[in-house]
DNA sequence: AATAAAACTTGTCCTATGGCAAGAAATGCT
DNA sequence: AGCATTTCTTGCCATAGGACAAGTTTTATT
């Protein structure tokens, strides 16, 4: 019996007819990334909506000063895109890196906006991915003002164990809105809680 | 000769036929707000889809510890819209208040959706906009990382001067990350060079 | 105009977090 | 295994911005 493909997971039985599901797969091409291989590099504009299967990514700033400002992190199951220059087609700000070696499933623009204007289910599908990534980074916004650096801390680590697993102290501490430094002190704190 | 539509300004005719024009405008309603009036209150979920005509409105979550937040300001021609609640169909944690008599346009999410489902024009608008409004969530998200508060203060000085003209310094500090008190130090740090 | 209520400013002191630098520990490379 | 590099920790001091409280100014209400 084949084993199920990885994007039934995400295009799911309930919300799409197998006929649907076929077409969508069919037009996705698996692609592995070595780790430390850019999805995406400032000034590109993003051309691929990939799925990620299995491995680690990160995607960041750097700012005027020349500091690197981790915006995300990606594991087995996200979508790893920049949004606004997949649909705007205009350059990034942003770099997402393999932080280890990637398998990932990929669609490009093009192949994409046939699907999300033939399909209404694709498009309700793409909708809810794109508002559920804004209401992500909507409560991160929030917590940086309301929450305290600890407190921003212990919520990835409840919300998101493999980042605490799997990236380096310095990129969660910049994602944080902290330095390396008061990371490394906050964890201290805590074990010692 | 009558004046055009004000919606005609947002959805334009290099954009949309006018046979298309026509059927979007005619589906909004025209509504009016009073000063202090919510668009939106916490726990709602959000139904409609508002173009704002003339006033000031703003947008604020209560966090745990009962402060007010400002998330955003709207004014001509802005949307506003609590995406996630109107989208995923889930009550809100925002609060939507006229700052201003206010005169908006509207379109409940049923309409929303028969229109987004049948006109490819509108789902690339409407798709538009809400990457627009990610993009400018991303932007001040990065801003609180990277940027001192000063220089935030000075970005919205210059993107959105009538926000500094009409809202108060008390919301316009939460909406900075800050408090009101150090906002009015900084304004006197700004006059005084 | 008189009063009350908000909005804004300013002073004093405090705290979370940053900057820098030195070590220690872990990881990668030959 | 041995060396280099990166990552992480820790100490010391600095600073942006917060907390609180007292004024002052502006705005709204009668």
């Amino acid at each position: 019996m084949p084993e199920p493909h990885f994007l039934s997971n995400v295009f799911l039985s309930k919300n799409f007819s197998t006929e649907e599901q076929n077409t969508i797969i069919s037009h996705f091409k698996k692609v592995s990334f070595d780790k430390n291989d850019f999805f995406l590099k400032e000034g590109q504009t993003e051309n691929q909506y990939w799925f990620i299967e299995s491995g680690f990514a990160r995607s960041y700033v750097v700012d005027t000063e020349g500091n690197d400002i981790s915006t995300n992190f990606y594991s087995k199951g996200d979508i790893v895109i920049d949004w606004t220059s997949f649909f705007l087609r205009n350059p990034t700000r942003e770099n997402i890196q393999a932080l280890s070696d990637c398998v990932a499933y990929q669609l490009d623009f093009d192949t994409f906006q046939t699907l999300f204007h033939s399909l209404e289910n694709f498009r309700e599908h793409g909708r809810t991915n794109l508002v559920s990534s804004y209401f992500k980074l909507k409560q991160q916004s929030i917590a940086m003002i309301a929450d305290q650096a600890k407190d921003r801390y212990l919520r990835l680590m409840k919300e998101k164990p493999q980042v605490i697993q799997n990236v380096s102290l310095k990129h969660i501490a910049s994602f944080l809105g902290i330095t390396d430094t008061s990371l490394s002190r906050i964890r201290k704190e805590i074990s010692e809680e």
